[in-house]
DNA sequence: GTTACCAAAATTGGCGCCAATTTAGGATAC
DNA sequence: GTATCCTAAATTGGCGCCAATTTTGGTAAC
């Protein structure tokens, strides 16, 4: 049992189309309202008709394309409605367990939190668009699951991809992305501080991407 | 609007294969740990291999069956604490908008809630498994809608199936359903009655199927 | 010059076959 | 009598072909 058969990755093939589609979609590469063509598919990441067909169908599960029956898929326009909606789903699940995260909130995972904070930061210089997002999906991860309800992180995980082309619309300026970075830490000060309060209203701002996110007293003591 | 058209199925075989077997799962027909045979689906619904395969792949991404490579797939066993976590992401999403429905309702939503509540209470007689189950979905579906977040009313439905043969298993007895038809008529009370705090304690105790659903005074003024 | 119709090219989508892997049963050796 | 190995049956899963539908471009008629 040598154990080393599940890590083989060929070359750069190996991963799933599925995973190839979706992160050309949220990186911007496939901008909404592209006509996601399967021969165009075949031929871009290289492999066979059933695999292209497979990807697009759970991609349509997800929501994250559309399907037009014998006219093809396309890639979901979020109206501002639903990215509306999409919204405040996500401000009612991660607020709502704001207590719970400042109660299992322990110095280690502030550590690893404070690490996958500056991850981000670095990315936002250094990192390709895909990883700057993955730097701050991994943020994000590692905060709700402080939480402890790790069905959670996935049901949060999967809504927030919804807003699909949101991402590198919303980060085209670098004061969006700098103040993101900033928001981070002020997440991590008020967990450290075991401000409640601070944290849902940072929580909030953050999702909103709103400017009023004023931090607490507790908040600005750590700073 | 007559409203008829949706329901035109032309014998039996219309529909997708898909909800057919999501069906089975969860009237219990295909009990938790069975291993789904393509070959045998394929022969019980009348439908091709790729059919087949599409479904259990669509059903695989959420989370209702599993898929173990070259051995086949098998309906998902909901263990205790995934169960437990899903009815937590609920609790929240549910309660969370409790303020919202009752600001939205109006007297004609309400005496669609009251005719729904009735419905399901009819079928807990009349109807199937199937139908009963659909009724409950309805009167839910109906409720979630008051808060005016049509993506919300998605994402519970969508979550609410991952616990699966939960219906079958925790509705056998005829005591539980009949406190769940009830509960249904007691929101609709404190819905009426504007009764936030009350009808937030309602949906918990609903959701969780504990007993201590103790009605304020204003659910109790309705009765 | 514009519109309507027809035909050809392209694209989607359904279906079945065959290779690879696994499982079960039987036979043989200990 | 039991355990192990080998063979055969069954099941999964990848792949390509062909029919059905749509789109586009051209032509002809008004």
């Amino acid at each position: 049992m040598t154990q080393m058969q599940s890590v083989t990755y060929t070359s750069a093939k190996e991963r799933d189309v599925t995973d190839l589609v979706l992160e050309d979609i949220l990186t911007g590469v496939l901008p909404a309202g592209t006509w996601l063509k399967q021969i165009d598919l075949e031929k871009r990441y290289d492999c066979t008709r059933p695999e292209v067909r497979r990807a697009l169908d759970r991609l349509s599960q997800k929501r994250l394309v559309e399907h037009v029956p014998n006219r093809g898929y396309h890639v979901y326009q979020p109206e501002g409605r639903r990215a509306q909606e999409i919204s405040d789903i996500r401000v009612i699940l991660e607020t709502a367990v704001a207590d719970l995260m400042v109660e299992n909130a322990t110095p280690e995972s502030i550590a690893r939190l404070r690490q996958l904070a500056q991850h981000f930061d670095r990315m936002t210089m250094e990192g390709t668009v895909l990883e700057h997002y993955e730097a701050n999906l991994a943020f994000h991860r590692e905060l709700l699951l402080l939480a402890g309800n790790t069905e959670l992180v996935e049901v949060v995980s999967e809504i927030r991809q919804r807003t699909s082309s949101a991402p590198v619309s919303q980060w085209r300026t670098r004061a969006r992305v700098e103040r993101s970075a900033r928001e981070h830490h002020m997440m991590i000060d008020a967990l450290e501080a075991r401000d409640v309060a601070g944290l849902k209203r940072l929580i909030e701002a953050h999702i909103r991407q709103t400017g009023d996110a004023a931090p607490t007293e507790s908040a600005v003591r750590q700073a």
